[in-house]
DNA sequence: TACATAGTTCAAAGATATTTGAACTATATT
DNA sequence: AATATAGTTCAAATATCTTTGAACTATGTA
């Protein structure tokens, strides 16, 4: 038995999450280096204060689109790639 | 030599076209069927005002997402898949 | 011609999303 | 202990998105 996806929050979180530059570019940096990555590393390459980039993890994470692993001070993100093929490289079969 | 997409406006247009659940039961109305249909029996069918429908009807179209076609009085729309593949199906490719 | 139908446009209202700086928690360093 | 660093939270300001109804254009029909 295959779990069916319904167009739910879920989805329409995920999408909110992509439909912006910042996030967009976020998720860029992080596929090319492909390893984890300070939430500070990310704020400074993208030139954005500390409280934007927490906002915007925040809407990455929720989106289940990166996960996090926190180091005593640090956190450290990295792409959740199975959340990016179930909502895009499978949207019809989920739809 | 093939065209590379950036993170344009074209791509933000997209997701934010999809982050919208009313928008992604018409893309599921419209998959089913997978024809022509006018935007009035959308309208119905979703239970949207008119004026509700033709905003989200430039949404989807100025996303590419749709395209359409008049016919007299009535338009006509259609899903466009080229701009789901290019999106969703080949993210990361167009990343 | 008069009326109906399909869809658009506009501006106002309401709802959401994003940015900002200040204050905060928790950990690390001297 | 005192200071620095990584990140969060909050509320206020701003920006963006969505809905609504009224007025509109264009076409079809009696």
């Amino acid at each position: 038995m295959i779990k069916q996806t319904q167009i739910t929050e879920e989805s329409i979180k995920v999408f909110k999450a992509l439909a912006d530059p910042i996030r967009l570019e976020i998720i860029k940096y992080l596929s090319q280096l492909d390893h984890e990555v300070s939430c500070g590393e990310i704020s400074q390459t993208m030139q954005i204060s500390k409280t934007s980039g927490s906002y915007h993890f925040k809407i990455l994470q929720e989106a289940g689109l990166i996960s996090v692993r926190k180091v005593a001070r640090e956190k450290y993100v990295i792409l959740d790639r199975s959340t990016f093929d179930r909502h895009l490289t499978h949207f019809w079969q989920n739809l």
